[in-house]
DNA sequence: CCCCGCGGGATACTGA
DNA sequence: CTCAGTATCCCGCGGG
């Protein structure tokens, strides 16, 4: 009966031990002479870590929610001051690494032409948009039993009808919003791609298909920054 | 009938 | 101020 509080706990030690992990690369980091050159090399690790933790917290979140109730937040919610720290260590990590890191800008000036269909006026300074978002959840394998790829190839993807509203939440988290991102939300977002067809609905339950040019898009941007992180290794 | 996912109109909000 | 891209609310539909 208190399997989701026991998993609650788990989870808050869990997202410890990733807090402490995170403070010693960061520790090492900084003591490092050339540490921009670190910043550079550990960019895709922070971000994929701190997807994690995201991930993390808001199951630990939900599991509470689920155990004690929905007015948990307000009441006595012991992990808040963690989803607080945890939240900073995110910030730290994910402005590096996320959309402007400042090797992106010198190394690709062809992404400016031929990404951004018609919207971004010079491509830079771009908001994350939702469906980026689910891009980079589908391809983190931590986040697996949320969000999957059907066929990957082709670009489809399924929500799972257990874990649909962690990924909402993680988005509405994500964007900072006020009140907490919902499923039917996220999917009423979703659906407004339909128009200026980025994303397609398919026929199944909780399923969603990219576009062809989305997807290829998607995929140059992704394979743009392995190559970055590569180069800066070798 | 109920629940859940879906479709979409209307309107508000926010950053470029 | 305008406009794009949502966010939020809400109502209706249909399948299981």
């Amino acid at each position: 009966m208190n399997t989701s509080q026991t998993y609650q706990t788990d989870l808050e030690v869990i997202l410890e031990f990733l807090e402490e992990h995170c403070r010693q690369e960061m520790r090492g980091q900084w003591e490092n002479a050339n540490f921009h050159v670190n910043q550079q090399i550990l960019g895709d690790d922070y971000g994929v870590l701190s997807h994690h933790v995201d991930s993390l917290q808001v199951l630990s979140s939900t599991k509470a929610q689920q155990a004690t109730g929905p007015q948990v937040k307000e009441s006595g919610f012991d992990s808040a001051e963690l989803r607080e720290s945890v939240m900073s260590i995110e910030e730290a990590l994910n402005t590096p690494a996320d959309e402007e890191s400042p090797f992106g800008q010198h190394v690709s000036p062809e992404e400016s032409a031929q990404s951004s269909p018609s919207s971004t006026p010079a491509g830079r300074g771009k908001k994350l948009r939702l469906f980026h978002f689910l891009f980079e959840m589908l391809e983190d394998p931590g986040m697996a039993h949320c969000l999957s790829w059907v066929p990957a190839s082709v670009g489809v993807f399924r929500f799972s009808s257990t874990y649909k509203e962690h990924v909402a939440a993680l988005w509405g988290q994500r964007k900072g919003n006020r009140r907490p991102m919902t499923y039917q939300k996220m999917s009423r977002a979703l659906r407004n791609y339909t128009r200026s067809g980025e994303i397609i609905k398919v026929r199944k339950k909780l399923t969603y298909q990219f576009s062809g040019t989305t997807l290829s898009t998607l995929r140059s941007q992704q394979r743009m920054k392995n190559t970055n992180a590569n180069r800066v290794i070798l």
